[in-house]
DNA sequence: AAGACTAGATAGTGGCAGTATCTTCTTAGG
DNA sequence: CCTAAGAAGATACTGCCACTATCTAGTCTT
């Protein structure tokens, strides 16, 4: 099909389409001559992800172009899960300084705060992790608000966000080696948040609703 | 205290201090003549949670002043919690059109996958909740995407979304009525997201890992 | 042969979150 | 008393991002 006709069919419009191909979130139409080329199926799906990726997963672009070179590259089911779970973006990532006695006191209680949950939970992750560097300075952060993130209470969040790992791991790898692997553990591992976060903020309402109530 | 040490104690810039003035985040200090005004403690307070709910939080500038207004507009504990939880922005808000019947089918789906779940939860929210109309539009994108999200697979996903905000909302209404209730409540509801994401990639990372050492 | 499309390159736009500058004023130290 | 060092508030500027528009050269359709 024609640029116009993925256009319409996606709802993208073809200014966007070419920008989506020059930041290689788009494969290459195959060209028919110098000024014309032909796309098929898989652009309209990849739109959609790309679509679906950004807006509903909040990634930017270049979090988008990652996710999809380890979308692409896929090679084993275990290799393909790790390449897409590192290459998406860990949600709080900057800081500044303040207090310098009060920030380190924070920094190191947050790091044994981690270190102690990962070794109640028997996580096995590396020290390295972008996700263990994120937790930690979210915990920081919390830390300076004096906002009460005990141990066991972190313990019993981790339990939840452990159970919902297990639901989206079941099936993210439920597809083994097939060629949807990768789009389905793609779809799983980076919209299960934002659905889950609907979910919770809908539960949310319920019970502050039912508070009111009474 | 003058603005100088106000920065220097938060670590925030002084233009940047100006700029949380001018867009309403941030109370005006005291004023002791028409060039000088008096920081207090609370001012240093405002601005933690302002860097919270911007970088942990992500909230825009926008969405962090309603919802500090909602902070400052505290009547009783119901009404602060329902106000903070309608002011936080909902992630997933746009969308766009593609092939028109596809589609359509696919908003009614999304519309009926969420009553059911809200029947089958026994959630009491109103059609016109934001989070309603943020979850239709997620499940739409999911259909569109032929992501197999059926209702039962979704129940376990809220089932696990009711015990988050079971512990929130624990946490968020203990304050009652203290002065300290409506920035607490604020921290529980606006951070709690965030900090499970991180702990779900991290409980994601062990299982993924796991896998692989199989 | 004309008009509608197209690819790819380059340039422009609008929104957001600051950051910097400018003017007018205050006040503490010499 | 004078002056240098801030400070308040207004306005202007900047950098980044995600598009969006324009331009050139080439192709297809009737």
């Amino acid at each position: 099909m024609k640029i116009s006709e993925l256009s319409r069919r996606t709802g993208v419009p073809v200014a966007s389409i070419k920008y989506f191909r020059r930041e290689d979130l788009l494969p290459a139409g195959r060209a028919t001559a110098a000024t014309l080329a032909e796309y098929g199926e898989e652009h309209v799906q990849r739109l959609r992800l790309i679509k679906a990726l950004t807006t509903l997963g909040g990634l930017s672009i270049a979090a988008t172009r990652d996710v999809l070179a380890a979308v692409d590259q896929a090679e084993s089911t275990d290799k393909t899960l790790e390449a897409i779970s590192y290459a998406l973006p860990v949600p709080v990532t900057a800081a500044s300084a303040g207090d310098a006695d009060r920030d380190a006191e924070a920094e190191s209680a947050a790091e044994a705060d981690v270190a102690g949950l990962i070794e109640a939970m028997d996580w096995q992750v590396p020290d390295t992790s972008p996700h263990v560097r994120g937790l930690t300075m979210a915990l920081r952060e919390l830390r300076r608000l004096d906002a009460d993130y005990r141990p066991e209470r972190l313990v019993a969040y981790a339990e939840l966000a452990r159970s919902i790992a297990r639901l989206d791991l079941e099936r993210a790898a439920a597809f083994d080696d097939s060629p949807a692997l990768a789009e389905q553990a793609v779809i799983v591992l980076a919209l299960s948040g934002p659905l889950l976060e609907l979910l919770r903020r809908l539960a949310q309402e319920d019970q502050v609703r039912r508070r009111g109530a009474l």
